[in-house]
RNA sequence: GGAGAGGUGGCAGAGCGGUUGAAUGCACUGGUCUUGAAAACCAGCAGGGGUUAACGCCCCUCGUGGGUUCAAAUCCCACCCUCUCCGCCA
């Protein structure tokens, strides 16, 4: 959530800053709304003032055997005036609330101006697009035909977008996440945890996809609703809501291997071939929790650590700095990191590491207590893949294929596959 | 699913419907004392919001949401969560 303070304070500046985002902000009906919701509050509050003042001397005045009728009388009707007070008050805040958590958050300075992906701006690349003498398979092509890819099965388990993957394919998908989440234990710093795949409202609130993106995500019939989680950046994250961090608790850094689920609604006839999109994948998710003036440190190394993972593998890949256009809902920064992919002769993405500054942390209340001022603080939030497993495992298929159809298995990956040097 | 107990400040733990946003203890912060530390003593110490140039004033919050009342942490209703026992179960 923008600041509220900063919103009514410099109105204007944010409006514009909103209009590099492509959100087109109505300051005069927002304006006209604070103006309702200063009145409502200072009258609904004075109304209170004037209730608990009357409800005292009474108490007083019956504790001395007062007569205390005539102080009834007085306040008859304050009731109903306050009540209705209230009740316009409770509505103005919900109508502000509403638009305020419909903003995207403000991008950072850095960022640049444009209106989508094709002004994404390559900030590097690792590596050379892999060389063949022979004509590349793409990861569908290779996988069928050596009976790794149960398409029909997962149609009939499923529908579209769901796969099923069998044998050494299966045996790889596992030994992805388990390489990557050793990596990010053992040399990165970041702690293991295995949370909960379904969250209330209130977790989806907190991390953005709620309430603008509620048809993005499965819900589960109970009500309240429970949402499969998109990705694990929504119960990692929220695990330090409604709490104030001391700062030595800082940073907070936690990885968790998951599978997501998304609706892909709106992506109708996107990637409908193989597993780049689909309905249920794995990924290895990273978040960090840091003081404000470390956030964007936190960003280079998080990217950083999604980087070292291709390193690892050996797979060339490219970053990309999103530009204003095209960043997510919660986002004041994000690097997209882009694996490259010989069966469509192109980077795909495979990570996305996002700063979200405080715009999760005011949704949520996660905050900390800075030893400077003594007072509880937002935190900012940080998160980022590390990787897509799905789609890792598509970069290794591709990259690795040999001219007989045989995939070899990168060195890292060895210990995680029983020693085998190729499948 | 059945039976019972309970949810109050960072923690522990009081709280006859009425100057209780909340006693007390611990923890924490500052001070006195001390060569230093400890102890002792003194003082401070919840969060959010409104208004103000500022000092300040005011409002909200005792699991959540309703209700009763001039007045609710305290009474009533519903829900949520935690703990114990039984049942079921990977």
């Amino acid at each position: 959530m923008i600041d509220p303070q900063l919103l009514r304070k410099d109105t204007e500046a944010v409006a514009r800053r909103l209009a590099d985002r492509k959100v087109d902000f109505d300051v005069a009906a927002y304006n006209e709304l604070e103006a309702k919701r200063k009145d409502s509050q200072v009258l609904a509050q004075s109304l209170q003032a004037e209730r608990n003042q009357s409800a005292k001397s009474i108490g007083q005045a019956k504790a001395k055997g007062e007569d205390i009728a005539p102080l009834l009388a007085n306040v008859a009707d304050l009731g109903k005036r306050l009540s209705a007070a209230e009740v316009e008050l409770s509505a103005v805040q919900q109508a502000l609330d509403d638009l305020l958590l419909g903003l995207p958050n403000l991008p950072h300075e850095s960022v640049p101006l444009g209106n989508d992906e094709s002004e994404n701006v390559e900030t590097r690349t690792w590596g050379e697009p892999t060389q063949f003498d022979f004509d590349v398979l793409d990861h569908v092509d290779l996988a069928e035909k050596r009976g790794w890819l149960d398409h029909d099965g997962a149609t009939r388990l499923s529908g579209s977008r769901f796969a099923v993957l069998r044998g050494p394919l299966a045996r790889l998908h596992r030994a992805l996440a388990q390489f990557m989440l050793d990596l990010h234990t053992t040399e990165h710093g970041y702690e293991e945890v295995n949370v909960p795949l379904l969250v209330q409202p209130s977790a989806m609130l907190g991390t953005g996809q709620l309430p603008k993106f509620a048809d993005d995500a499965f819900a589960t019939t109970d009500e309240p609703p429970r949402y499969l989680i998109p990705t694990a950046e929504v119960p990692l994250t929220n695990l330090v809501a409604d709490t104030i961090l001391e700062a030595g608790q800082l940073p907070v850094r936690m990885t968790a291997h998951t599978a997501c689920f998304r609706r892909e609604a709106g992506s109708y006839g996107k990637d409908t071939r193989g597993l780049i999109r689909q309905h249920q994948f794995e990924k290895v998710e990273l978040v960090h929790v840091v003081q404000p003036d470390a956030s964007y440190d936190a960003l280079e190394s998080l990217i950083g650590h999604a980087e070292e993972v291709l390193k690892r593998l050996q797979l060339p890949y490219r970053i990309v700095t999103l530009c204003t256009g095209d960043m997510g809902f919660a986002a004041s920064k994000t690097y997209d990191m882009e694996v490259w992919l010989p069966g469509q002769s192109a980077y795909r993405e495979i990570s996305s590491c996002s700063n979200t500054e405080d715009f999760q942390a005011r949704r949520m209340k996660a905050r900390w207590r800075n030893p400077e001022t003594g007072k509880p603080e937002y935190v900012h939030t940080l998160n980022g893949s590390g990787l897509a497993i799905g789609r890792c495992m598509i970069a290794v298929l591709e990259n690795y294929q040999t001219a007989d159809g045989h995939v070899r298995i990168p060195d890292v990956l060895q210990p995680y596959m029983g020693g085998a040097e190729i499948i």
